[in-house]
DNA sequence: CAAATGTGATAACGTTCGTTATCAAACCAT
DNA sequence: ATGGTTTGATAACGAACGTTATCACATTTG
C-alpha cells in the first residue's frame, strides 16, 4: 500500500509456512513499518539506522532492501500509513453527527484530530516533527496533510474561510496557516503532557479556525 | 555570543597577525556559523557533517572543536544567531511607526517577518525546517521563537487575543497556534517561490491573527 | 638570535554506516 | 528422499563518520 515501498513481487511465488509469497512480503513490510513507528517516533530519524530497524524488527538487512530502497523510503511509507489512519479517524468523526452544521462538524474533526494525537505520541512525533526531515517541500507536505484530512473536510473549511476572508487574503495561504496552527497547537499540547483538558484545546483551535463572518456560536 | 558555543578563552592570549586571541577565536566561530548557514540552509542538517563544515570553512577539524562540541551545538548557535537577526528586524519595524495602534503595529511586524524570510531562503529553511531536528521540544521551541519575536510584540498580541477569546480557550495555546500559522504560511510562501505578492501574504496572516472582537479595520 | 606559540595540511584512530555476500538450517515440491 | 527455495545468523566490504594527533611552517615573544 505505501507508495514509497518497493513493488510486491509479480509472480505468485511459493507457499512457505502456510502463507503465500505476497503475503509474507507484505507482512515483513508491515513489520518494518511498525518498527519504524517505534524507532522514528521515540528516537527520531536522525538516531535510527537501517541496521537498527533490522535488528529491532528481527530481520536480516536483506529483508529491509526487499521492501524499501533506503531509510527515507521507509519514513515516507510510515508517514503514508499514519496519515491514512488519521484520515480514517477524521472521516469517522465527520460522519458521526449532523453533517449539515459546519461548525459542529468542524468541532468533531478537531476533536478527532486531537484524540489521534493523544492516542499515540510516536505517531504524533513522526507526523509533526520527523516529517520535516524528508525532502518534501512545504507545498507537497501541506497538500499531503490536507488531502488526508479528508475530502469532506476541505471544501467545508474552504467555504467557511472564503466567506469571512479579507479582500486581499489568499484562501490557500489561510488554509495553510490554519493547518499550521493545528499542528503547533497539537504538538505543544503533547509536549506539555496533555496538560490542558481536550475541551480547552478544541476551543483554542476553533477560535483560530472560525473567522469573523461565520461567528455564530 | 551564541549560547551553545564553547567559552571564548579565559586568558587574554597572544596577538597573532594583528588580532588578539579572543578576536581570532570569535572570528573563527563566526566563520563556522556562516558556513553552517550555507550548509544547513541549502542541504539540510542530515546531509552535513563536521568534516563538511570544516572543509567549506577552510578549517582544520581542530578549530571546529575549539568552538563547538558537536554539530548540534553548531546548529543551536546558528539558530540563536538567526533568531537574533529576526528579532532585530522585528524590533526595528515595530518602532518604525505609531506604536499605539495595535493593528498597524502588528501588520508592520508581520511584514517584517515575511521580508526576513524572503531575504534569505537559507535562514528560513533553518528556522522553519531544520530546527525540528534539534532535541528541543515544542515548548522550548515555541518559547524561543516567541521570545525572539520581540518583547514588545508579545504582550501586544496576547492582549489582543485575550480580548476576543472564547470562554474556554487557552491564550497560550492560541498564541502557539498563531505562531504555527505564521510559520506554515511563511514556509509555504517560500516553497512556492514567493509567488503571492507580499501584501496578500500579510493580509492572510492578519486574517488569522485578528480575532473577532478586535476586528475594526 | 632563539624559544614559544599559533596555524594549516595531512593522516591516523576506531566506530558506524549502507549494502552485499556466505552458508547452514528449515521448509516446500516432486 | 532429493533438489530447489526461503529463512536467519554472521560476516564482509568500502566509505564516511567523529575525533585526535602529528609535523612543518608562520608568527610572536624574550
Amino acid at each position: 500500500m505505501p507508495s514509497q515501498a518497493k513493488p510486491l513481487a509479480a509472480r505468485p511465488g511459493r507457499v512457505y509456512r502456510g502463507v503465500s509469497e505476497v503475503e509474507r512480503r507484505s507482512e515483513r513490510q508491515q513489520r518494518l513499518i511498525d518498527t519504524a513507528i517505534e524507532a522514528f517516533g521515540t528516537r527520531g530519524i536522525r538516531h535510527v539506522s537501517v541496521r537498527d530497524i533490522c535488528t529491532e524488527a528481527g530481520f536480516t538487512p536483506r529483508y529491509f532492501y526487499e521492501s524499501f530502497a533506503d531509510l527515507d523510503s521507509l519514513l515516507a511509507a510510515t508517514v503514508d500509513l499514519l496519515l491514512e489512519r488519521l484520515a480514517d479517524d477524521l472521516r469517522q468523526a465527520f460522519h458521526a453527527g449532523p453533517v449539515k452544521d459546519p461548525r459542529r462538524a468542524l468541532r468533531r474533526l478537531v476533536r478527532a484530530y486531537l484524540e489521534f494525537l493523544r492516542k499515540d505520541a510516536r505517531a504524533t512525533r513522526i507526523l509533526m516533527v520527523e516529517i520535516y526531515g524528508m525532502g518534501l517541500d512545504m507545498d507537497r507536505l501541506s497538500n499531503r496533510f490536507v488531502r488526508s484530512l479528508g475530502v469532506e473536510f476541505l471544501p467545508l473549511m474552504a467555504a467557511l474561510k472564503q466567506a469571512g476572508l479579507p479582500r486581499k487574503a489568499s484562501a490557500g495561504l489561510v488554509l495553510t496557516g490554519t493547518l499550521g496552527a493545528m499542528v503547533f497547537i497539537g504538538t505543544r499540547w503533547i509536549s506539555t503532557g496533555y496538560g490542558a483538558p481536550i475541551e480547552t484545546v478544541v476551543e483554542s483551535c476553533m477560535s483560530l479556525i472560525a473567522l469573523p463572518g461565520i461567528e455564530g456560536g
